[in-house]
DNA sequence: AAGTCCCACGTC
DNA sequence: ACGTGGGACTTC
């Protein structure tokens, strides 16, 4: 009995939309014992003299196409680098967003470092991955939640929403990070001692640091990778060969960590989902919250959002019943003082704009310790204006608006950097600026002369700054770049709640919510926590530590309006004659309506909103536009003779951009 | 994207 | 009748 030869099925890496999905090819003899799913290979497409990169996704014995097979051109590497769990991810994420999956697996798997991999091939060969017993490992304690809850949801494949304990804590080795990182390093240890791997995403390296941090304390170092952005290619490859074993590990990094391979996969933990910086900017452009949730559905494994705030998205899934709920055993809430606007009774806390109650709190804690003034942004003037007219300086090369640096450095363009030496209004000629508004360094600036003989210290994006000690200083940090202060700080002061909340956004809300909250959770247990000039329903969420009612209530009004995450959106770009189309494709699905479509500067726009249920059909429907669109054949000019450019269809999902309130 | 086939038109 | 140039078509 001969055995069938192997056809590999594989996965050719082309941008083009009608190329994303499988080929077949014919395995020749040299190459059958080399194949498996997972390995680069090259292969023709088309033509003989064209040879593609791609991966085989499985070997087979028959396949449907009924045409002649061309053969496999090479084996890149025997290493399968492409896991099958992966894969399947890439597919439905991309679906989902009408995308390609081949975009989703650029994300997936680092470029290829040839020496590292050799390396790495060597090692297995040699058996000594799988032969050494890998460390071992004991589920942490999960203080502070109610007895083995955590541990229990893990061990289940629960899926919740987890209330951060909003606390700064000591790790053995002396270091602080706050308590939520311990948490997620906890819930790690459950997973790795039942035997299956944990993804830990956070959305920067500040997170990230403390995330590590807090591992270290409770895991061998054996058994954490990290996977993020900062890292040089070739460690990031070898990071994610890693995650190819068979120990379970704590696969810990920014958004695209979501997409490494861990076949045994335990928990995946999600920090601060409601960060912008989980969502991923590139094309299909999927959320680290929604890729979680499609891998949890696919490999049945655990899923936390943790936060000291809650997202909308999160908060929506916890109405539904998609998650559950897990909180602290026991209150935590910061001591929040919400303070409206107040005259300042000192002269120095006038030009430093702290009204009195702020002043006084500041003045009491710097006796004893560190003092947190969180600002809306970087800088000395973070914007200037005309002196003569009022209008917002821009930057002649690329119309950026200008702002200082220091109180003596040149203007200069916020965009691209370039000094605006010899400025004039383009409105009304005059040439003398205006200062706008206070950044950190001028804050700082304010506060020294308010607080003579107190340390004054800047953290921001140009002077970043992850730890300050417990000894008394004025840290002026913007939001998201805080410090965390040893033993917490005596006092945090939020100073500029008011510009914050002026930025046009569906979600300014909840944005200045998880700012302040994880601003407060930086401060000593009973310190005072001040938000300034802010009232209303934001204010009494932090002041009563309840920002999920904040969160749902804002899905209500989000509900009312028809806006995300109470329906998905679609966003849709071409020509006039492709948007018509996509937009005809769904005209019949119920649940579905259309905004526009309108002239845009990127071309025609229209924002298709539909219900959740009705997620698959519209991404199948403008996925099959997308297609057509990108085969359609070129239409000639009536009397001319050069074919248009192709006719294009761009497709986003869940973008809530367009949508300003 | 890009190689190949094919058809139409032009020239001898 | 034969050459060539631009487009349409397809990718296992």
């Amino acid at each position: 009995m001969t055995t069938p030869a192997p056809i590999a099925r594989v996965m050719v890496d082309s941008p083009l939309p009608q190329l994303d999905r499988l080929f077949d090819y014919a395995v020749p003899a040299a190459m059958a014992g080399e194949i498996a799913p997972g390995v680069r290979v090259r292969v023709p497409l088309r033509s003989a003299g064209r040879i593609a990169d791609g991966f085989v996704i499985e070997v087979v014995t028959e396949v449907d196409y009924t045409g002649v097979l061309s053969e496999l051109d090479a084996v890149v590497s025997t290493a399968p680098v492409l896991a099958p769990e992966v894969v399947a991810l890439a597919r439905a994420v991309a679906d989902r967003a009408a995308g390609s999956a081949n975009d989703v697996i650029r994300l997936a798997v680092p470029k290829r470092q040839v020496r590292v991999e050799k390396a790495w091939l060597a090692t297995r060969a040699d058996g000594e991955g799988d032969a050494a017993a890998p460390d071992p490992v004991g589920p942490a304690e999960l203080a502070d939640y109610p007895a083995d809850r955590l541990g229990q949801a893990i061990a289940d494949g629960e899926k919740h929403a987890v209330d951060a304990v909003p606390r700064v804590v000591a790790l053995p080795d002396g270091r602080q990070v706050g308590h939520w990182a311990t948490a997620m390093a906890a819930a790690a240890t459950h997973a790795l001692a039942s035997g299956g791997s944990a993804i830990l995403s956070v959305p920067d390296y500040r997170d990230q640091e403390q995330l590590v941090a807090a591992l270290e304390a409770v895991l061998p170092a054996s058994r954490i990778v990290h996977l993020d952005a900062r890292q040089s290619n070739p460690d990031r490859y070898r990071a994610h060969l890693d995650c190819l074993g068979q120990t379970p590990l704590a696969i810990v990094g920014n958004r695209s960590v979501v997409f490494a391979p861990a076949a045994r996969l335990a928990l995946i933990a999600v920090w601060d989902d409601g960060d912008p910086l989980h969502a991923e900017p590139l094309s299909p452009y999927v959320h680290t919250r929604d890729a979680a949730l499609v891998r949890q559905q696919q490999q049945g494994c655990a899923l936390f959002f943790l936060g000291h705030s809650r997202s909308t998205e999160v908060e929506r899934l916890v109405e539904i019943g998609y998650l559950g709920t897990l909180s602290p055993a026991r209150n935590y809430s910061p001591k929040v003082v919400p303070t409206a606007q107040q005259a300042p009774q000192d002269r120095y806390a006038a030009i430093a704009r702290i009204p009195s109650t702020a002043w006084r709190e500041a003045k009491a804690a710097l006796a004893t310790g560190p003092v947190l003034v969180q600002v809306a942004r970087p800088g000395f003037a973070p914007r200037l204006a005309c002196d003569d007219c009022g209008q917002s300086a821009r930057c002649r090369h690329c119309d950026g608006p200008l702002g200082t640096k220091t109180s003596s450095s040149v203007p200069a363009c916020t965009w691209c950097g370039k000094p605006a030496a010899a400025w004039t209004c383009g409105n009304c000629d005059g040439t003398r600026l205006r200062q706008i508004g206070q950044g950190t360094v001028r804050t700082a600036e304010d506060l020294g002369r308010a607080f003579p003989g107190v340390r004054v210290i800047i953290a921001d994006g140009d002077r970043p700054l992850l730890h300050v000690d417990a000894a008394p200083a004025l840290v002026v940090a913007t939001r998201g770049a805080e410090p965390i202060a040893a033993g917490g700080y005596h006092a945090v002061l939020l100073l500029d709640g008011e510009r914050m909340l002026a930025r046009e956004s569906l979600r300014v809300g909840e944005d200045c919510l998880r700012w302040w909250a994880n601003a407060a959770a930086l401060a000593k247990p009973g310190a005072p926590v001040v938000l300034v000039g802010v009232g209303g329903a934001l204010a009494t969420a932090l002041a009563t530590w309840r920002p999920q009612s904040y969160a749902a209530a804002e899905l209500v009004d989000r509900r009312r309006l028809r806006f995300p995450p109470a329906i998905r959106v679609a966003t849709v770009t071409g020509t006039a004659e492709t948007v018509e189309k996509a937009l005809a494709s769904i005209a019949g699905l119920a649940g579905a309506d259309v905004l526009g479509p309108l002239d845009t500067d990127a071309g025609v726009r229209a924002i298709v909103r539909f219900d959740y249920a009705q997620g698959a059909a519209v991404a199948q429907a403008l996925r099959a536009e997308i297609i057509r669109a990108a085969t359609a054949r070129r239409k000639r000019v009536p009397g001319k003779s050069i074919p248009l450019a192709l006719p294009t269809l761009k497709v986003r999902f869940d973008d809530i951009e367009p949508f300003i309130e």
